[in-house]
DNA sequence: GCATTAACCACAG
DNA sequence: CTGTGGTTAATGC
């Protein structure tokens, strides 16, 4: 399959299906494919930005370095759009982008996408819908950031993995221990204290990378309690 | 006071 | 990169 042409590429976005077929070809002629290894940068905070990102496939931490600490703002899994806020929103990046396991990725040039956005309602339309879905979601994010204490924000995160990312009770982490840290706004060294501390309450069973959800009903139950 | 929560440090696999 | 133990500070009965 030939990812670099918007036409014919099966990983098309919601919103890119609603583009006419002059549209397509278009955009492929301003859009740039690549593929990022784990760990590779794809855009960086305080790096000047001229393009939308859409990515195909591929999972992908946003992170921002605040006056304290490094912060994952949230894990994005393809597909999906990134740099759309940091790109319209300002000339700099807020935040990096940096993939957590190989990812595709297509750059499309900004200015063809505001022309898109202009002449296209419904792929506009479906933009806008995917971003007031991710400010909601980050809303809750905040809230379970701020108000819960490490048992709550970790289970909130462990069934985000299981239920958003992977959709499965047993999925092999992405994350270091560290990273799951840096989401969770916590130290590393507490990060596994408390996976041990679930594991033996035989609310999760971790094998290295493995996570395992043993008692569901439970970690719902800590990720609400807080 | 005393208990709990969680960060920080150091050190060892 | 991870796990553990000791220490310490803040907060809440």
């Amino acid at each position: 399959m030939d990812l670099s042409n918007c036409s014919t590429c099966l990983l098309k976005s919601k919103a890119a299906r609603y583009l006419l077929d002059e549209e397509l070809i278009t955009q492929t002629q301003n859009c740039v494919h690549g593929e990022f290894k784990k760990g590779e940068t794809i855009f960086k905070q305080n790096a000047l930005s001229s393009n939308i990102i859409y990515i195909q496939t591929g999972l992908v931490k946003l992170m921002i370095d605040g006056p304290h600490a490094t912060q994952i703002l949230r894990l994005k899994k393809a597909p999906c759009y990134l740099g759309i806020p940091t790109t319209m929103g300002d000339k700099i990046n807020h935040y990096s982008a940096i993939a957590l396991e190989s990812t595709q990725a297509c750059f499309i040039d900004i200015g063809v996408f505001r022309g898109l956005l202009k002449t296209n309602p419904e792929f506009s339309y479906q933009i806008i819908v995917k971003l007031c879905k991710n400010e909601l979601d980050q809303f809750d994010r905040c809230v379970n950031l701020v108000q819960k204490q490490i048992f709550g924000r970790l289970a909130t995160h462990l069934l985000y993995l299981s239920n958003e990312i992977f959709n499965s009770k047993e999925f092999i982490m992405p994350l270091t221990r560290n990273e799951i840290a840096q989401l969770t706004s916590t130290s590393r060294e507490t990060v596994s204290r408390l996976l041990n501390v679930l594991s033996k309450e035989k609310i999760i069973k971790i094998n290295g990378k493995k996570v395992q959800v043993l008692n569901y009903q439970m970690l719902v139950k800590i990720s609400e309690k807080g």
